[in-house]
DNA sequence: TTGATATTTTATCAATGATTCAAATATCCA
DNA sequence: TGGATATTTGAATCATTGATAAAATATCAA
């Protein structure tokens, strides 16, 4: 039987919540991640979770590529995929070398194609 | 310098892309990732994409829930939280089972919590 | 310098998505 | 059956996001 559950800890207002079982509610938000990791977690995921920065992504897993060659990779305009790698660069996930004008990206870090991959079999299962 | 590419592969319409190193981008188009593939991994990465469902997902990664229960751990109405879930089942990142008329959501299988643990070191370091 | 090339940035529009409230189901218990 | 509880669904609103075109920046080469 759903009984409030008293989640106020400490702060000025009381709020109620109505719960099944209120120690594992109460265990748990003891665990809660802090806020900050949790808007990175996000926002990692969210800026994959585009089918042309999929797409981006397992190029790069590849070769290094410079924007004109990616954007001919998937038939796309330049300034789109520019677009594109500059979500990626701010958060990290591609980083980039300058030779002249030609701009070439690859993947920042193992972790980035790790999780990638993972996702990759988890789809194609 | 760039010259254009012809990348149209017997398709009615010529579409040229002016590229740097068209060996490079002809070798890149024949291993691209079959539509499919790609949709679904945008989907997969997009639905982990939001703080809120982010969250759902760590805390189903430590213990089973009802939807009451899991609406008190975030703070948040049911009807947010059951609007969340359904887009985690409908990829399949989450499954449930019912006891009379409370539903108990767990994570899908090993796989989400692999990629999520995996994206979590890499957020945090 | 001038023109050409490679990339980035700005601005705008349409589409998508999160949240809320209200209503609808479904199940249990008296 | 009637009423209470747990969850789901639908509609409305508001904010975010992606695509596109046009302009701006940067570098090279003649």
């Amino acid at each position: 039987m759903a009984t409030p559950i008293d989640i106020s800890k400490g702060s000025p207002e009381i709020c109620e919540f109505p719960v099944i079982d209120g120690e594992k509610v109460r265990a748990l938000m003891d665990r809660r991640l802090p806020d900050r990791v949790v808007r990175g977690l996000a926002e990692l995921f969210k800026v994959m979770g585009d089918p042309t920065r999929a797409k981006i992504v397992h190029t790069l897993t590849q070769e290094e590529l410079c924007v004109c060659d990616l954007a001919a990779v998937l038939e796309m305009s330049v300034s789109a995929v520019s677009h594109h790698l500059r979500l990626l660069r701010n958060l990290r996930l591609v980083k980039f070398r300058k030779e002249g004008r030609i701009v070439y990206y690859s993947l920042e870090d193992a972790h980035v194609i790790q999780i990638f991959l993972e996702a990759l079999t988890h789809v194609k299962e």
